[in-house]
DNA sequence: TTCGTTATATATCAATCCGATATATACTAT
DNA sequence: ATAGTATATATCGGATTGATATATAACGAA
C-alpha cells in the first residue's frame, strides 16, 4: 500500500498533522502492519493536497513552524474507498532477527542470547500494547486486526520463550560450535 | 538488513547466479523473513564484486546472456561475519491485508471474504512449505527459524479460520453496514 | 509434432521510500 | 535551572521497488 493511500486512510479517522500521522504509525494500531517516515509522509500530504484529496489549514505557532492540519475531502474519501477495493498485495516481512538467527552458527553465544532477549522484549511490548487497547467504540475491522495481532504475537512470544534455552544453552554445551571471538 | 549483506549471506551457503539468488528469496527459506528483486540484487552483486567480497565466473550460454556465477571470497566471509554481529534492527511488517481489514467497514462483504480467503491460502501455502522442508543436515539456526515460522503461521491461520465467519457473516446480518456498491 | 507456458538469464530505470539531517522552541521532570 | 523529550516543519542522498527490455531453452499438454 503506497504512502498516499495509507495517509488518506488515516485521515478518514480524523484530521491530523504530518507529525501526528507519523506518531500514529509509531505508537498506534497501525504500527503492527504499516509504517512510513517523515521523508514519505510530508511529500505524500503535499501531493494529496495538490490533487484535492485533502485540504490543509495552517495555524500559527510561536517558536515553531505553522501547524498544518490536514482534512480529507469528499473526493479523498471516494479515492480511498476505491483504492481499498483493489486486492491487497502479499504481506511483506523483513526480519533482521530471523535473518541473524538463520546464521547463528557464525555468532558467539551471548550475541545469540542478546538477540533473542531483545526480540522477546519486542514481541512482549507489542502484545501488551494490543492487550492494553480500549476497544470500546471500535469497529469490527480494528477489533479483528487487534485480536489477530494478539494471536500472532502470543504465538511468537511463546515459541521464543520456550525454545530459547535449547538454542542458547545447547550451544554452550558444544564448545566446538562457539564462534571465534 | 541491506541487500548486499543479504546476498553475501546467501553466498556463504554456496555459489549462485543473480537469478538463483532471486529464486532463493522467492521459493526458499529466506522468503519468510527477507526479500529483494532484480533491481537490487544485480547492483548489489556488482558492488560486492567491485569491493572484492565476491568473485564472478562467466559461463557462455547459447541464446542467453553469459551466466554469471558469484562466489564469496575470504574477505567477503569476514565482512559478512562482522555485519551479522551488529544488533538486528526491529522487524518490519507491511500487511496490505491487515490494512484493508482495518477499513473493512468501507468494503462490500464479498471483498472482505475474498481478502480473508486469499490470506488464509497465503498462510496455508507458507506453512506447508515450512512443514515440507527436509531439515536433515540443517544447522540449529535454520531449524529454529523454520519451527518459529511454523508456530507463527499456524497461529495466524488458526485465528483467521476460526474468526472469519464472525467477521463475514456478522456483516451479512447487518444490512445497514453493507457498503454501497 | 506443435504450441503455449514457464523457466532461465542478463540488465536498467523512473518512481518511491528511508533514514539522516536541519531548524528551533515548548514542555516536563528532576 | 537544567536536561531530556515532545512538537512541528521540511529536504535530500542513497537504496529499493516494480516494471520493463531482451531472448532463447525447456517443458508439458493437446
Amino acid at each position: 500500500m503506497d504512502v498516499r493511500t495509507v495517509c488518506l486512510g488515516v485521515l478518514t479517522l480524523g484530521d491530523a498533522t504530518g507529525y501526528q500521522i507519523r506518531k500514529m504509525f509509531e505508537d498506534g494500531p497501525f504500527q503492527h502492519f504499516t509504517d512510513a517516515g517523515f521523508g514519505s509522509i510530508y511529500p505524500a500530504l503535499g501531493r494529496l493536497h495538490k490533487e484535492g484529496l485533502v485540504t490543509c489549514e495552517q495555524q500559527s505557532q510561536s517558536g515553531r513552524p505553522d501547524k498544518k492540519i490536514y482534512s480529507i475531502t469528499g473526493t479523498g474519501r471516494q479515492a480511498f474507498a476505491k483504492a481499498i477495493r483493489n486486492a491487497p498485495g502479499p504481506d511483506k516481512i523483513r526480519s533482521d532477527f530471523l535473518f541473524t538467527l538463520f546464521f547463528e552458527h557464525l555468532l558467539p553465544q551471548q550475541l545469540v542470547a542478546a538477540a533473542l532477549d531483545e526480540q522477546i522484549a519486542w514481541y512482549r511490548a507489542r502484545l501488551e500494547h494490543l492487550r492494553g487497547c480500549d476497544r470500546s467504540g471500535w469497529g469490527d475491522g480494528p477489533v479483528f486486526v487487534n485480536r489477530f495481532g494478539q494471536a500472532v504475537y502470543a504465538a511468537a512470544l511463546a515459541f521464543l520463550e520456550q525454545n530459547k534455552p535449547a538454542l542458547v544453552d545447547g550451544r554452550a554445551k558444544r564448545p566446538e560450535r562457539q564462534a571465534a571471538e
